[in-house]
Parts: structure tokens; C-alpha cells; sequence
DNA sequence: GCCACAACGAGAGCACTGCTCTTGCATTTT
DNA sequence: AAAATGCAAGAGCAGTGCTCTCGTTGTGGC
């Protein structure tokens, strides 16, 4: 006697299996996820489907999510690992981008689901917006831990209008930080998703076809450096 | 009596109109574009279109062309109109991002079309390749200007396998230059479009959302001082 | 224990897609 | 003038997302 009937039990696991399926086939066959494939790989009609997920909008979603939190926790896995063996704070922030771009280079078509260009007439739920800021958030601890300890050299006076806006931005992602370290953040996690993209979408084919893990950490470098990590 | 006879005419103008209903069809409803749809926008059969074009994926690669070339005119003129009027170097850079962008914010699905996720199964083929190194080159030519007018400032090190990579890149872009810059001006238009992209598919959302125009310029100037232009 | 009810799976069906093939017509070439 | 070629239209195939209906099956209240 569950306190949760054999039905729900039965439903999440059919949810879950859905789920699962459907990125199996992400992997294989990119974005256009058909519905109906993934029916019939269960063995069951494409009607029944809609009883666990409303529309193919809401399956991709429900993917969306756990890629957000599937690099999110890889990043996080990194940082924790980089600050548990006392590397350098330039150095944490290359090692996180190594994690996002392996992690990127593991999964592509998850990678493109959430930072490539949006699913025609797909609008993000807000479900999405606190996974999706995991990776962007670690940067940001980095950056904190960072200040506190009085490594983040000296920062140079920032002008315009948006210079007011940062101060939002630092409150959200790191309250008590100067401005300008935070969007410096901003910037790095921007260029990595960038590094990252123009590398799976064939940006750099023709010209860096080497040593590509060495050019992001070229890129990672020099956004540490703009940051003013030491 | 023309050299080439009227149905050689009236055949590229059909295929120019189709592909600038194709365009209009794109701006409007993205990148699930209908073949069918264009065509009856044209009040033709649908398999009629196919004389035009053989697949649904080669008026893509068409659009892909015209994108690249239309940005690639777009960063020229600016690159042409920053170096008449006499700007420096870093605000030379400056400039063509803000251009990039501008064009971007105005043709977004064209933006997605070339820097998003490549569509499933799509595979570029070589015509692309060289109106897509439009934008980066001219990224190149800045710099190779700087180079030339002993702009760039003191070049460090650069060490690991990449370092004989970037030598060839830099006979690619900017032959005669210093690896190290072209690999970092590589790194400012991979920077570019992340920040671009990252403005147009929504991860600018709730965290960057007044003075994006600000924040662009603020990357750009970081990857300025990153190559070292002064 | 029974029964109403809600959840469920299956199937048919609609409107749409990319693409192919055939058929008839117009134009160009020989 | 005749043959060859280019072109447009229509039918058709296989696939898609999604809706509706219709039996079936598990669930909670009496």
C-alpha cells in the first residue's frame, strides 16, 4: 500500500522513459526529435504520448532542462575540483571551460539545444532560467572567491549607461563584488559559450583543426586576464 | 538577340525571386522554412521549385551564402569607414562588432542561419567557405594594419601544440603577422559572435537587459587589449 | 464490494511537410 | 519543320504534430 498509487509510480517512470528515449534520439538525429520516432521505439501510439508531455514544445523543454543541469553540474564538478586542489583562480577559470567544452563535446546536440539558435516559435518557460544560470553562476563564484581573497588586480573605471546595469547583474550573481568584476564574468562565460558554439557548429573548421582544447584555453586566458585574475 | 537566350534570364530572375521570398519567409518564421509555402506564396506548384533548386537544404545553402556575404559588406564597410576616418585601432574593432551586431539585430533568423546550430543533417559545402571568412578577415585586416603601424604592443609568449597551428592560421589571415595576434583576433570574432548570438538567443535574457549595445563594447575593448592594440 | 470517475492506450483523421514521378505544354536547337 | 530540351502542374508517397473518439483499466468514495 504506497502511499503513492502503482498509476504514479507507473507515470513517472513512463515520463522518465520518454525522456530517456527522446535524448537517445537527440544524440542520433539532432534537433528534429520526432515525436512519433520516439513512440515507436516504446512500442506504443504517438497519442499516447501527449499523455505525459502536452506538446513536442513541452518535451523539449523538459530536455532543455536537464542539459541545463547536466553541464551545470559539470561545471560545478570542476570548480569544486579546481578549488579542493588549490589551483590558481586563472587557472580554475580555464578548467571550468575545459569542463563545459569537453562536456559540450560529449553531448552536441544538447549543447546546441540550449545555446544554439532557439526552436522556431519556441519560448523559454521560466522553468528554464535557474537552471540555466548553474555554469554562468560558477564563474561568478570563482570571480567572488577571487575578491575575497584580493586577487583580482586593479579594476579599471568602467563608463556608459550600463554601468548602473552591472550593479544589477552583481547583485544577482555576486552581491558585494564590484560591478565590473561581474561583468567581466559576464564576458568570459559569453566567450566560452562562444568558443564553445564556434567550434561544434564548424566556426573554426578550415582554420583551428589542431589543438583546439589549446585554443580555448588561449581564449580562457585571456578572458582571465581581463577579469584581472592573478 | 541576347548571348544568353530569355529562358536562361527569366531563369535566374525566378531563382532570385524565390530566394528572396525564401528570405521574406525566413525573417518571418524562422528556419522551418517551407518550401511549399514559398512556392505558393509565388502561385506556383511546389514541384515546380525544384527545378530551381534541388532540395529544401540547397535554397538553404543559398540563403547561407547571401547571409555570409550580406554581414561580410557589413563589417567591410565599417572596417572602410573607421580606417577614413582615422580611428584607432581598438575603436577600429569596436566599430565592426557594433556593425556585426546591428546587421545581426536586424536579420536575426539570417544571424541563426549561419552562426546557430547547423540545421540536422545539413552539411556545408565548399561555396560557403570562403564568403564565411568575410567578417573574420577584415578582423584580420585590423590588426594587420595595427601590426604594420606598430600598434600592437608587447606580444607574450604563447607555448603549447597549438602555437605551429596558429602560424598556418596566420599565413591564412594575416601572412607576415605575428602568430600569436592572429590567433587573438580569432579570438575577439569568436568573442563577437558569442556575444552576438548570445544577445539574439536569449542568454543575455534577465541578466543583460538595458544597455546590450554597452555591454558589446565593453567585450570588444577587452578583446582589443587582449590583442593588444592600443 | 461496488460503482462512478479519471487516467490511459490505441486508432483514425486532419493539415502540413519534403520529395518524386508522370503528363502536357512551351521554347530552343537542329 | 522536327526533335530535343526546359518547365509547370498535379497526383502521390511517406513522414510530421496534434486532436478526437472509443474502449479499457486502475483509483477513491460510499
Amino acid at each position: 500500500m504506497k502511499a503513492e498509487g502503482v498509476r504514479a509510480r507507473v507515470r513517472a517512470e513512463m515520463t522518465e522513459e520518454i525522456k530517456a528515449v527522446a535524448r537517445r534520439h537527440l544524440a542520433s538525429d539532432g534537433a528534429n526529435l520526432s515525436l512519433r520516432a520516439v513512440a515507436r521505439d516504446m512500442g506504443m501510439a504517438s497519442s499516447a504520448v501527449y499523455r505525459y508531455f502536452a506538446s513536442r514544445d513541452d518535451l523539449l523543454t523538459a530536455l532543455i532542462i536537464e542539459a541545463y543541469d547536466s553541464v551545470g553540474a559539470a561545471a560545478e564538478r570542476a570548480v569544486a575540483a579546481a578549488a579542493g586542489s588549490g589551483a590558481g583562480f586563472a587557472d580554475r577559470l580555464v578548467l571550468v571551460g575545459h569542463a563545459v567544452r569537453e562536456w559540450a563535446l560529449a553531448e552536441p546536440h544538447q549543447w546546441a539545444l540550449i545555446y544554439g539558435s532557439p526552436v522556431p516559435g519556441y519560448q523559454a518557460p521560466q522553468d528554464t532560467i535557474g537552471p540555466a544560470t548553474r555554469v554562468v553562476l560558477q564563474i561568478a563564484a570563482i570571480i567572488r572567491d577571487a575578491y575575497a581573497a584580493g586577487r583580482t588586480g586593479p579594476q579599471p573605471e568602467i563608463a556608459g549607461r550600463y554601468a548602473e546595469e552591472l550593479e544589477a547583474v552583481a547583485d544577482q550573481f555576486g552581491p558585494g563584488v564590484p560591478p565590473r568584476l561581474i561583468g567581466a564574468g559576464m564576458a568570459a562565460f559569453i566567450q566560452l559559450c562562444g568558443a564553445v558554439s564556434a567550434e561544434l557548429f564548424g566556426q573554426l573548421n578550415n582554420s583551428v583543426d589542431e589543438d583546439r582544447r589549446g585554443f580555448l584555453e588561449f581564449q580562457m586566458r585571456g578572458a582571465a586576464a581581463f577579469i584581472g585574475l592573478t
